[in-house]
DNA sequence: CGTAGACTTGACCTGCGTCAACGTGTGTGG
DNA sequence: CCACACACGTTGACGCAGGTCAAGTCTACG
């Protein structure tokens, strides 16, 4: 198990503290995790569909879908996960996969040992209750998702999903109009559960109309307002708290 | 406020030991929660969407669905809620809405004031354990839901949630054949997106081939087995745990 | 400069949506 | 106890968004 690098963990205390509070000794506790830095290759699965794991893995660099699979081996993506994300947090508490993870291009992960998060999130509530909180951030990703796939036609789809990488990529802060999206339209078909073919002809309609332009896996936005608008986009289940301040340490806060 | 008879609030105690090892000590922390229990009547939202909530709601008795919505007003719905489920177990680390509630039916539901459950999760982390847990047993058919609406077909699709709902109304532990599910064609249609015409239609090849019958809000299984491989439905995600003697209880066991 | 993977486009097909009519069961008021 | 209403279920005719198949074209890279 080699040593990780600092600043690989920081990314993680980073995205948690955006969206909690963690006082120096937590932050510290955390950054003092065992882990196990990994190199994938683009296309390869890592973590299997109810498959046990003894690990989460937080993304550092690259990009990776969750998905979920049918009998016939078609895949549907149910999240994009991209540097900062503990893709399977929710493996500490609930150990077998919610579907599996998938190196969209090449990436770099973190292996952190169940047992240390566990040790650590029973020791520091705070933590326990930053954990919780990430884990229902992206549950409001998934709740969304479901209402992309299930309701929205074919151009509104993609908007909403470039919508959404780019608040997400700009840190949930800033929007980012020009990212780094390096995925097919195959792949984007998977999330979006469209054909690569259809999914083809609505980004040529998006372009032609002036919203956003995507070649070489750059996803350029010509028109956020009207691309917020296209895509029936609400930033809201984005954000962690309304009230930061206040709430965002919660346990034994009031 | 008034006093909750005591056996509403058990429901949720016996749900969450059935999903994770809590002590005596725990389980009377729970049971002495101040609630507030409150009668809905069919066809009311009780929670809205982005919208903050100091309490999270038990369902006591009835069916509650959660939704999303579109700009046009139309809905998706994204989980049931039956008896024994904290619908939004999830604001008490995240107080706005992910989706709205809707009450299904007439139905009876317990509100627990978030800071109750607060203090009691900051006091016992078992507790908080079991209630990320059982968040993230909610995250898990949500996943399931993303797949569902988005790769499978209508017949499929219906066979799917058939499937879930004889497992959770058998308490995760036995499969009912017959259970009461008292939704309209059009609200089967809202959960997996199709509309109420298509869902009748799809009812009727379900019930041409001798798998289920639907009426009066009853569904009746006729063949289990053959309903699981046309649903192409797998249990696996609405386990907690594939090992519970070992795992249930996880802070701190190792 | 060749090859393989991704992108693009056209022609055609189909599952589901839409619209509209009609059947059926249940509760309510006269 | 009837009648009437109203919500739900059922069925048919037809349209369309997106799927399928197939034939290129472009681009990166060895």
């Amino acid at each position: 198990m080699s040593r990780s690098n600092d600043s690989d963990l920081q990314l993680f205390v980073d995205r948690l503290t955006a969206r909690s509070v963690l006082d120096a000794e937590e932050r510290q506790a955390i950054l003092a995790l065992r882990t196990h830095r990994l190199d994938l290759k683009a296309r390869h699965d890592f973590v299997h569909e109810n498959e046990e794991s003894s690990y989460c893995c937080l993304i550092v660099a690259g990009l990776v879908g969750r998905f979920g699979q049918l009998n016939s081996g078609v895949r549907q993506i149910t999240a994009f996960h991209i540097p900062g994300d503990m893709a399977d947090l929710h493996s500490v508490v609930r150990p077998i996969g919610i579907g599996g993870l998938h190196a969209l291009t090449d990436a770099t992960i973190l292996r952190v040992p169940h047992d240390a998060i566990r040790a650590m999130a029973a020791r520091y509530p705070a933590i326990a209750e930053a954990l919780w909180r990430d884990c229902m951030l992206d549950a409001a990703i998934l709740m969304q998702w479901v209402v992309n796939v299930g309701r929205r036609d074919a151009r509104t789809r993609l908007a909403h999903i470039f919508c959404e990488m780019a608040i997400r990529y700009g840190e949930n802060r800033d929007v980012l109009t020009e990212y780094a999206f390096p995925v097919t339209q195959e792949q984007l078909g998977e999330a979006a559960a469209l054909t690569g073919v259809h999914v083809n002809r609505s980004l040529k309609m998006l372009r032609e109309s002036g919203l956003v332009t995507t070649s070489r896996g750059i996803v350029q936005i010509h028109d956020w307002q009207r691309l917020v608008k296209v895509g029936e986009f609400d930033p809201a289940y984005l954000i962690a708290d309304t009230h930061p301040e206040r709430q965002r340490r919660r346990f034994g806060a009031d």
